[in-house]
Formats: structure tokens, C-alpha cells, sequence
DNA sequence: TGTACATCAGTGAACGCGCGTTCACTGATGTAC
DNA sequence: TGTACATCAGTGAACGCGCGTTCACTGATGTAC
């Protein structure tokens, strides 16, 4: 039965939500589109009248999860939060950086211009609240510390040891903290 | 027809080089058992003569894969090396870290031991050769570069612009080498 | 050392399941008069 | 404003393909005498 244009606009939203926790969590493989719409409220069927394929899903619900919400934040207070054991423990609901981008480079042009995009994004916000006299030295933190949070996020995620997830977030942490003293 | 023992440890050998191979470069899920077995000169059928199951093979070959070359190296050359565009180009013989570790940490327990005790040797090895007066702060360099390497890794291989993908690799060395300045 | 036989690695056809995708149909929406 | 009809979002059965896994069979290996 055909629903109202409103109805339409929701359900789109609460496909592209369900798909960036579900692959947020679970990957892009192992997630079905059947699974996604049921989660949604739909029935599979449905699916293809709001995208084109499973590729395309992907690409746009990249595109979605990737918008930044809040604007100029510190990166210190920002780098603290992030390498939380909370974040670590939180797939679905965390960064989709982390938790897909070794998928992420793997799959079609327009998933990773989504990703792209949001990197670039990242950067300029991570750059605005970086420690640095200069422009360049601000950027050259943003890249540095923002590779360094993912990089660490993803290294606790795959320890089945706790104490060494945690001293990866901890040492890291510090590291950081660290470089940021120095100047 | 059977083969000589030899052959077989041989054959084991190539499996998992061949498995190793074409997982970092297309990940788990998209390398079938077939084709693993054919690049490994043999059929489909052999495969379960040496491994249970597909996941099984995943938990050996990033053991296999994760099994560190040479000791004693000196942290920044290393990361000058890892954070090249070669290394990023070659995604089949790179580090298995960068090319896996996403979807690593949603494979059995058997899986995750194997990346947690490569995560542990690495991390050792480069605490070895890093920068600092005691032994605590040569490990918290190690882990601090560590995640920045592996991240500026997976973000520089996400990005389609070439640019910032070379900037993310520059940066990061740049950004890791005055970490060690600053000491 | 040579022969006879048991073992077992490898082959390739076949199975079964799950997933992405399609499609004929339904019935609520929204438009035209 | 009310009614009649065209539109089209959603349903659920069905399709087809690919993949992991199994299995009866083959024939080389390696052991026992």
C-alpha cells in the first residue's frame, strides 16, 4: 500500500540509520539488506525502491554517517573522549572511520569519495581546535593526531587481552598529550 | 592421488601464502576457497584435508601472516618505510594489520588471539628501537607511532584524492618524527 | 632389494543454503473534476 | 467540499547465482613381508 510523501522521507532515514549501525557493527558483508529493512520496519521487498543496489546503500549510508555533527572542538578534549574504553565498546553506535574503513577502501568509487569527503571534513574540523602557530602546524597535528586516534581505536578493538586494549588507548592518549606539550 | 609428505607440507605452505596474499587484498568475504586453492595449484576439494572450516584458514593465515621478519629496528626509519606510497600501493604484500585488522576484529576468538599476540610481538619490537630514556617511555612510543602508522596506513588508502593521500603518509611521518625531536 | 597391499592426498561432481534482486499484486494516497 | 480514479510505496513469493562444504572415487605413496 502506498504511504504518504512524509512517510517516504522517514522510512529513507531510519534504512540509512539501521544500515550505519548494522554495518557500524557488523561489517558490510555479513549485514543483509533484508535484515537492514526489517530493522526499519520494512519488508525487503521495499528496498529497491530507495536504492539502486546494496552497493549503492553502502556508498550513501557512508555519506550519511560521515556528516560531522558538532563544530570546533578541541582536540585534546575531543582525543580523550574518542580513545575511551566507552567508544571502543560502543561499534554501532561510534566512529564509522574505525569501525569501516579497512572495508571502506575495498569497495566502489562512490564509497570511497563518501569516505573521502568525510576525511577531508575531519581534518579541517580536527585542524580549527589543534595546538600550533601556524596553519600548517595545526593541519600537521590534525593528520597526525587523527591518524593516531583511529589507528589506536581499531589496535584496542582486535586485543582479546583487556589490560593491553586499555594501555593502547591509555599510552596513546598520552602520546598525544605529549606531543602537544612539546611546542 | 596421493602425495609425498613433503608435497603436503609444501602444499600447506603455498595455502596459506596464497590465502595471505589475497586476503589483505580483497579481504575475507570476497576471496572464495576455490580461488585460494587455484592459485595454490591445487582443487577446491583438497582444502578440507588441511584446514576445518574457512575460518579456520583465516585464524592460521593471519597467525602465518603476523609471524614478524627481522628484530631490532630503529622506529623512525621503520616508519618512514611503512608510511610510504610503495607500502600503500601493495596492499597484498604490506602489513596484514593495515590491510585486515577492520574485519579481524569481527572474526572468531581464534582469529583475535592470533592479531592480539602480533599486536603484542610488534609492539615489543618496536619498543625496542624507539626513542626514550626509560623503558616505559620507549613503549609509550611504540604504541603512540604504532596507531599512527597503522591509521595513516588505512586513511591514505581510503582517500581517492592522491593528494591527500600523500599528505596523511608526509604529515604522519613528519608528525611522529617531531614526536621524537621533542625528547 | 623386490613385491603386494593398505593408506590417504587429491579430484570434481553434487548439495544445500543464503543472499541480492525481481515482479505481480495490493491498497492507501493524492489529484482532477 | 466531495467523489472517482490514477499513482505508486509496500508486500511476499520466487528466482538464480555463488559459495562453503561433502563425498565417492582415483591412483601415487609408503609400509610390511
Amino acid at each position: 500500500m502506498k504511504v504518504s510523501r512524509e512517510q517516504v522521507a522517514e522510512n529513507r532515514q531510519k534504512i540509512l540509520c539501521a544500515a550505519g549501525r548494522m554495518f557500524r557493527a557488523r561489517g558490510f558483508d555479513s549485514v543483509t539488506v533484508a535484515e537492514i529493512m526489517k530493522d526499519a520496519g520494512l519488508t525487503h521487498g521495499a528496498f529497491y525502491g530507495y536504492f539502486k543496489s546494496k552497493e549503492d546503500l553502502i556508498a550513501q549510508t557512508l555519506a550519511h554517517a560521515l556528516t560531522p555533527a558538532a563544530s570546533d572542538v578541541d582536540l585534546l578534549r575531543y582525543a580523550a573522549k574518542y580513545l575511551s574504553p566507552d567508544h571502543r565498546d560502543n561499534l554501532e553506535g561510534g566512529c564509522p572511520t574505525a569501525a569501516l574503513c579497512a572495508e571502506a577502501f575495498r569497495q566502489g568509487p562512490e564509497a570511497k569519495a563518501a569516505m573521502t569527503e568525510g576525511l577531508k571534513q575531519q581534518i579541517e574540523r580536527l585542524a580549527q581546535g589543534a595546538p600550533g602557530a601556524k596553519a600548517a602546524e595545526k593541519r600537521r597535528n590534525a593528520i597526525g593526531s587523527w591518524s593516531a586516534m583511529v589507528g589506536a581505536m581499531m589496535l584496542s578493538r582486535l586485543s582479546d587481552d583487556p589490560k593491553l586494549s586499555e594501555e593502547v588507548l591509555a599510552e596513546t592518549r598520552n602520546w598525544i598529550r605529549a606531543q602537544d606539550k612539546n611546542r
